[in-house]
DNA sequence: CGCAATAAGTTCAACCAGTAAACAAATCGT
DNA sequence: ACGATTTGTTTACTGGTTGAACTTATTGCG
C-alpha cells in the first residue's frame, strides 16, 4: 500500500536515478546517464542541472576520450555535498565518523574507554560532544546522524536490550538530542551489526546479498538482501547469537541451551583458549591478546578459534540454506581473527549448505575492520540522501 | 537500479493502486478509493473506467448506506477477470487449481498416485493434461500458470534437485509446454513451500511476515517478509530441512550431521513413533496413520510428535531470532499434525526467541491444509495480475 | 588550413497524466 | 418540495517527459 504517485514523485524518482548513476560510474556525462537510464538527454540535462545547483554533483573537466565528437563534461558526486554523521556506542569505546557524499571518510574519532556501568546520560553526553567535534572538524553540511548501539533497538529510538552495556528499555534519542553540545540533526538509532553490514555493502559491488556476522562481546548479525538491509517487523532482526548449535548444549545467559554465543562468543573463546578470565579484560584487549596468541601459533588458542569457526559455520550454513545468500562476512572482533576462523567456517558451509556444490559460498573478513559500524552509520545517512535527493535541492 | 519512470509507469502504478484498493475493501466506490489512496476523484474515475472496460472490475448495485448524498456505485473485483492456473507435482499426487481474480478457488483437481520413479516426461504429460482439464472446466481467461515442485528450482525453469522425486538438473518447463494437451500459457516454476506460503499470505490480513514450514517427505520453508516472498539470489531460499539442530547429531542424506530433517522429517517421526517402515508407505498414508495413532493417544506417536515439534521449534526460533518474524505457520503434512506439534514448537519459541517477552510468536496450522501449494500457485498468478493490471487492459 | 563527421548538450513545441474546481446526479431530512 | 449532502464527471490548467531540431566542441582527413 504505497502512496499514490504524482508527477512530483516521478520527478523525485528520476532525480535519484540520475544521482545514483553518477555515483555508480564516476565520472560520467549527461549522455552516458541518458544511455544507462533510458531517459532522454533532455530530461537528464534538466535533472543534472538541479543536482549541480543543489551542490550534490560537480561538473569536472572533460575526461580525455578518443574519437571524434564534442567532449563530455564530467559529472561526479560533490565532495562538498551533504554528508552523514555516524556515531557508535560500544562496550569499550565511543566513536564518531563523517562520510561525505562520495563515500569518503572525512573524519574519524575513536575514544577508547570502558562504558560498562557508566550512567547512560553521561555516555550520551560524551557522544554528543564527539558529534559536535565531528561537525566542527569538517566544513560540510550534515544531512543527519545515525547512532550504532550493540543491542536490540526500537524504531522509536528506544534501546530495548543492550546486555553488554547493561541497558534495558532505555530512551536514548531523547537524552542525546537534548545534550548540551548536540548539533541539531535528524537522528536515528540502529543496531551496530546492521550498520556495519551496510558499511560493508558500500565497499563491495559484487555481492548484493550477504550475512554479516559481527563479533562483539556477544554476536550480532546484519542481513543484506539484494542491496537492502533486512530489518524485520520490529527492527529486531539479526540475533544470530542465540541460534541453536546443539539443542542440549550449555545453558546461555538468555535462558535457552546451546546458543551460538556459548561456542563462538568472546567469553567462550577465551575460556576454551585457556586465557585466564580472572578480571574481566576489556573487550579490545581480549581480542588483541587472542590475535597475539594465535599469531604465535599457541595450540590452545588456535584450536579454540577453530572450534568457534566451526560453530559460526554451522549457524551461517543454516542462514544461507534459508536465505540463499552470496557470501558470509566476518566483522567486529571476528575481523582481526578471520585468518584463524575462515577455514573452519568455510568447511562447515561447504558440507552443510545444500547448494554449495552449484555455487560455493565465500567467507571473508569485513573490509572496514572494527570501524565498520561507525563508518556504516555515517554511510547509511549518505545512502538516504542519495536515495531521496529531492529534499536537498529546490526544484 | 530500477528502470526510468516515464509517465506511463506512473499511470501503471496508480492503476495497480486502485485495483489493489478494490481488492482490499470490497465493495468500494470511486470516492472511497480516492479517499484511501490520496488521488483525486477525477483520476480515480478515469482509472476505474479502464479497469471496468478491461473486465477486471465490476460495477455492482449501490450498497445501501445511511445518510444523505448520492449513493455510491459499488466496485468489486470481477469474478470473470483473468484467473490463475496452479499446478503441483508432489511425491504422491498431482494437482491443478484455478483461482479467479477475487481469490476464489474455481476449480480443484487432485490425482492421487505415487510419482516416485516415474519418468519425468510421463509425469509432465499428466500435468499438462490436468492443466487442459482445468482450462476446460472454467470459463475464464487464464493469465498464466505456475507449477509447484518439491525441490530446488532455478529461475530458468530448471529443477536443480528434487530428492523425493529423484529429479536432478532437469528441465521441466520445456517438456511441459511442449506436451500434447498443454494450453499455451506463460508459465513459471517455483518451490512448493514458497507457493504454499504465498497461499497462506492471501488468507491472512494480520501477519505480513511469517515463516511457513512445510512438511513433506523432507522439510521446506517459505519465508514471507513484509507481504512479499523471499526468494534469495538464485531462488533457492527456504531450505530449513538442513538447518542444524545438533552439531553432532545423526548423519543426514545431505552429508552433514544433525539436520532438522533427521528429527522432524517424515521418516524420523515414523521411526521414533515405532511405525514399521518395512515397505515405503506412500507419504499421504503415512501421515494418515500418524494422525490416527496420535488421535488414539498412542504414547510412542505422541512423544515422537512432541520431539519433532521441539526440533521444529528450535529451528524456527533460530529463524525468528534472525529475521524478526510475526508468526510461524505449520503446513504440508505438518498441518494435520499441528495439534500435536504446536505446543512443543511454541514452547521452544518462547524460551529461545530473544524478544519473545516483548512480542510472543504465535504458531498455527496452515489455513489451506494440504492444498496450500496448488492454490497458492494459482493465487500467485492472480497476485501478479493484480500487481500489474496494465498489461491486461488497453489504455 | 578548412571542412565533413561525430558526439554532447540545449531548446522548444507536443504530449500525457494528475489536479483543482465547478458542475451534474442521486439520495436523505425536514 | 426543497436544501443539504455526497458521488461522480467535465474542463481548464500544471508539471514533467519526449522527440526532434539545433548549437557547440572536438577529431580526422583531404
Amino acid at each position: 500500500m504505497d502512496g499514490p504517485v504524482r508527477q512530483r514523485s516521478l520527478w523525485q524518482h528520476n532525480l535519484a536515478l540520475v544521482l545514483g548513476e553518477v555515483g555508480r560510474a564516476e565520472p560520467t556525462s549527461r549522455a552516458r546517464i541518458a544511455q544507462a537510464t533510458g531517459l532522454t538527454r533532455a530530461t537528464v540535462s534538466a535533472l543534472v542541472e538541479v543536482l549541480v545547483r543543489g551542490r550534490l554533483v560537480d561538473e569536472v573537466g572533460p575526461a580525455p576520450r578518443g574519437g571524434a565528437g564534442r567532449p563530455a563534461t564530467g559529472l561526479v558526486l560533490s565532495p562538498a555535498g551533504p554528508a552523514g554523521l555516524g556515531l557508535e556506542i560500544n562496550v569499550d569505546y565511543l566513536a564518531a565518523a563523517v562520510v561525505d557524499l562520495t563515500g569518503a571518510v572525512r573524519h574519524l574519532e575513536v575514544r577508547q574507554a570502558d562504558q560498562r556501568g557508566r550512567a547512560p546520560d553521561e555516555v550520551l553526553a560524551d557522544v554528543a560532544e564527539l558529534a559536535a567535534r565531528a561537525r566542527d572538524a569538517v566544513d560540510l553540511p550534515l544531512a543527519g546522524a545515525r547512532l550504532a548501539v550493540p543491542g536490540l533497538v526500537d524504531a522509536r529510538g528506544l534501546v530495548r536490550l543492550a546486555p553488554n552495556l547493561g541497558w534495558r528499555d532505555l530512551d536514548v534519542l531523547g537524552p542525546l538530542t537534548s545534550a548540551p553540545h548536540w548539533p541539531g540533526l535528524p537522528t536515528e538509532i540502529d543496531n551496530e551489526a546492521n550498520l556495519a553490514a551496510l558499511g560493508e555493502l558500500s565497499t563491495t559491488d559484487r555481492e548484493r546479498s550477504f550475512l554479516y556476522v559481527s563479533g562483539e562481546v556477544g554476536i550480532g548479525a546484519g542481513i543484506v538482501l539484494d542491496g537492502g538491509l533486512l530489518r524485520g517487523t520490529h527492527g529486531w532482526s539479526g540475533e544470530i547469537g542465540h541460534v541453536t548449535i546443539a539443542a542440549d548444549g550449555p545453558t546461555c545467559r538468555c535462558g535457552a541451551r546451546g546458543c551460538l554465543e556459548q561456542y563462538a562468543g568472546q567469553e567462550a573463546i577465551l575460556r576454551t583458549a585457556g586465557v585466564p578470565a580472572g578480571e574481566p579484560l576489556p573487550a579490545d584487549l581480549a581480542v588483541r591478546r587472542l590475535v597475539e596468541l594465535a599469531g604465535a601459533a599457541d595450540p590452545a588458542t588456535v584450536s579454540a578459534l577453530a572450534a568457534a569457526g566451526t560453530a559460526l559455520g554451522i549457524a551461517a550454513a543454516g542462514v544461507v540454506n534459508l536465505l540463499d545468500l552470496d557470501a558470509v562476512v566476518l566483522g567486529g572482533s571476528f575481523a582481526p581473527l578471520a585468518g584463524w576462523l575462515c577455514a573452519a567456517v568455510e568447511r562447515e558451509l561447504a558440507t552443510r549448505v545444500l547448494t554449495a556444490a552449484w555455487s560455493p559460498v565465500p567467507v571473508r573478513a569485513c573490509a572496514l575492520g572494527t570501524r565498520a559500524a561507525v563508518v556504516g552509520a555515517a554511510g547509511a545517512v549518505v545512502r538516504e540522501v542519495q536515495a531521496a535527493p529531492a529534499s536537498w535541492v529546490d526544484g
